[in-house]
DNA sequence: CTTATATTTCGAATATTATTGAAATATGGA
DNA sequence: TCCATATTTCAATAATATTCGAAATATAAG
């Protein structure tokens, strides 16, 4: 992952209504929620919420598909995970850390991608 | 954890300097490293990098210490593991989920991979 | 006490981001 | 076709962030 890639992900989830989307999207699951919904749960107005879904998406954190009249976004995990391997990458120098560091950083436990 | 707190963190991230600075000083480990050098590495002038680096750790995600006439900087690991759990949070209602998700979701209880 | 080094604070210019109403687009049904 | 619903785009304003020079602070050494 390059870093403006990364920089643009981390920048669509510092946004309070863009976070709580965003984990409404993971609690949902790859079924995912109509754009309506979201709104509905979370009081965001329709043109905000179009706006933060947009940069959610331009970061390619959420992907949506339309079905019929809606739109239904989802939370895209592959992308989260590349995200916190760039933010994580070479922990410590590859050497072993304690229990803090190990979790955050996968390549303690195993391989390291 | 608080999403307030959450967005903060996010924000000291979403900008290609901090993120540079956090990355290195994840690097580093637990040692850190002093401020001169961190500009030094990262070709950010003196007054910029005190800006940024009070920025992560008003959010938590760096601590500094003072040795002598240099401040050593270092990543706060458990900081950055409350901000991944924070996000991937009852992910998927609870239910297992496919190896994207598992990988991001900690909490998921079995071996979904 | 004076000087050099390391870092932070201040100030002001520039740039980016968030919000919302109103208008536009798209889909499905009467 | 015409209307209602779902969502997005546009435009203007308001708020927040970034940058860096210059000045300030702090520690150490001569």
């Amino acid at each position: 992952m390059e870093i403006n890639i990364a920089v643009k992900a981390l920048a669509a989830l510092a946004q309070e209504s863009r976070l709580a989307v965003y984990r409404l999207l993971v609690e949902a699951g790859p079924e995912g929620i109509p754009a309506g919904k979201i709104g509905e749960a979370l009081g965001i107005a329709p043109s905000s919420l179009s706006f933060h879904l947009k940069e959610l998406a331009h970061a390619g954190l959420v992907t949506s598909r339309q079905e019929s009249r809606f739109v239904i976004y989802s939370a895209n995990f592959a992308q989260m995970n590349a995200l916190l391997s760039f933010m994580t990458e070479n922990c410590c120098g590859g050497a072993p850390c304690g229990p803090d560091c190990s979790t955050a950083c996968p390549h303690v436990e195993g391989d390291h991608s």
